[in-house]
DNA sequence: ATGGTTGATCCTCAA
């Protein structure tokens, strides 16, 4: 089962690009994020005519997230638990059966946080800490689960072209690495780093001042898995060819194959 | 140190 995730900023402005690559691609699962959409104003019928079930969690101009399975999704839920007022559109879960086994997935899109510090960061620290949470909980049940999407983490200096220029940055400053630190030693598994561990790994490269020509890029989107996923596991990889197409996203398809 | 781009929306904000 090929299991992708895509932060797609904003699918009206992205249909075209992201069906081209569902046909090349060929993904299972896709969880896409930055929807940027609310969710009676998200294209359903092109995505579902090729084949995919669809949920989404969006909200008005920002966030979103979606969740495309050609197999049914099941036990969907919305919301990153432990904060009732948190009204940002951010994470959503659902659970996709192969042959032999089942899968939970979390979607999430993770808080950017800039400018840190500033309420923002809290913010996004604040939510990181509800993740760890949750996903405490998810480990718990010792099954296949993969939460994946855009991090906004830059786990380590390799992870970026020109680390020391994010030292200040809330998608890498420390306290950003702790966190996100202390959450993949729960028991995480990060599937690029290992599984591919060797070559060009980034997932995200800027708009601005031809950062896609210098390769000025930062890898920011992940999968983390599970125990019985990492078990499972076939390939992984990094779909960077999108980000030379026409109207690309900043961000490129990262996907891992699982044994189901 | 600076400047640079894109999307959604309603002109500026978020990234």
């Amino acid at each position: 089962m090929k299991i992708a995730t895509w932060n797609i900023n904003g699918i009206k402005a992205r249909l075209d690009t992201l069906l081209e690559w569902l046909k090349q691609a060929e993904p299972d699962v896709a969880v896409l994020q930055e929807i940027k959409s609310q969710d009676e104003g998200f294209p359903r019928a092109p995505i579902e005519d090729l084949g995919y079930n669809l949920e989404t969690h969006g909200q008005k101009g920002f966030n979103g997230v979606a969740i495309l399975s050609k197999r049914p999704l099941e036990d969907v839920s919305r919301g990153l638990p432990g904060d009732d007022s948190d009204e940002q559109a951010r994470w959503i879960e659902a659970t996709v059966s192969g042959e032999s086994a089942a899968v939970r997935l979390c979607c999430l899109y993770l808080p950017n946080g800039n400018p840190a510090p500033g309420p923002k960061y809290d913010y996004k620290l604040a939510w990181m800490a509800r993740m760890r949470d949750r996903a405490a909980e998810l480990l718990a049940l010792e099954e296949p689960t993969i939460m994946l999407g855009d991090y906004n983490v830059i786990p380590q200096p390799e992870d970026a072209a020109k680390s020391e220029s994010w030292e200040e940055d809330a998608l890498y400053r420390m306290e950003t690495r702790d966190a996100y630190r202390r959450l993949v030693a729960q028991g995480w598994t990060d599937a690029i780093r290992a599984f591919d561990p060797v070559g060009e790994r980034f997932t995200f490269w800027d708009y601005q001042a031809g950062a896609w020509q210098r390769n000025n890029g930062i890898r920011i989107d992940h999968l983390l898995l599970s125990p019985q996923a990492a078990d499972r596991v076939t390939a992984v990889g990094i779909d960077r060819d999108t980000r030379d197409w026409p109207k690309p996203s900043d961000h490129v398809p990262v996907w891992c194959e699982i044994d189901l």
